[in-house]
DNA sequence: ACGCCAATAT
DNA sequence: AATATTGGCG
């Protein structure tokens, strides 16, 4: 290891930790607690158990660069906020970066989202290939009863998703949701949106909705579907 | 600086 | 076995 000079992750871990201007992006201070309930958000930050690595609270230099963290024990709870990230961020801009932020999980560090979203990619490209019509008994590695304790988003395992917006979206702005606009007969009509969903929107969701689409081109269904992002308030 | 990935280390 | 780290590259 180079310890040279490198706060690294301490430093990064302190800096990072309670900039409300990083942290306020999306999730909770954007949709309500009802919504995020709904949509399976969970609040705020929770237990990262673990405790917390430097005892070190003092006003000292924090610059140990010898104090090594505990590695990070994924419990299916912190991978399913993990999942639920991705999901919501959509694909293209579930990076480790983002990912982290969205969890907005404690002492959770870029590096370890990282390492776990790289074997968790792995994992979704094994399942592409059995997952319609075929059994799952494509498991490798055994590192897949962790991947397999959260539902894998139907949308992951499909190809180009691209993400629209539709209704009132005033309230977000991130760039992070894709492109604006309509999907491409400029109709929405997708059996979530439509079906099921609808309650839900009905109860909760005034103004509408963010979705991400997606189109099938190889399987010649058109089929397109997917996840719903709350606005927030009205 | 970030992200991706394979390989490797712990 | 599960995570972390490293090194090469865009």
């Amino acid at each position: 290891m180079k310890e040279d000079d490198e706060p690294n992750w301490f430093s990064k871990w302190e800096d990072d930790l309670p900039s409300p201007e990083d942290l306020t992006p999306l999730s909770q201070t954007l949709i309500t607690a009802d919504l995020a309930t709904a949509f399976d958000i969970r609040t705020p930050i929770p237990h990262p158990h673990q405790p917390p690595p430097p005892p070190n609270s003092g006003e000292f230099d924090s610059a140990d660069r010898t104090l090594k963290r505990p590695r990070l024990v994924w419990t299916p709870q912190l991978h399913k906020r993990f999942v639920d990230a991705v999901a919501h961020l959509g694909i293209k801009n579930a990076v480790p970066k983002t990912i982290m932020q969205l969890m907005g999980v404690d002492g959770l560090t870029r590096e370890n989202v990282a390492s776990h979203l790289q074997k968790y990619r792995l994992y979704l490209k094994r399942m592409q290939g059995v997952s319609s019509g075929g059994h799952v008994s494509a498991g490798d590695p055994a590192t897949d009863h962790l991947f397999a304790s959260s539902p894998v988003p139907a949308h992951f395992l499909h190809r180009n998703s691209d993400q629209f917006m539709v209704g009132n979206y005033g309230q977000l702005q991130q760039p992070m949701y894709g492109q604006f606009g309509f999907p491409r007969n400029g109709q929405v009509e997708h059996p979530l949106v439509n079906r099921q969903n609808q309650q839900v929107m009905g109860g909760l969701v005034r103004n509408l909705v963010a979705f991400s689409c997606e189109d099938e081109f190889e399987s010649g269904n058109g089929r397109k579907v997917l996840t719903l992002f709350p606005t927030g308030d009205d």
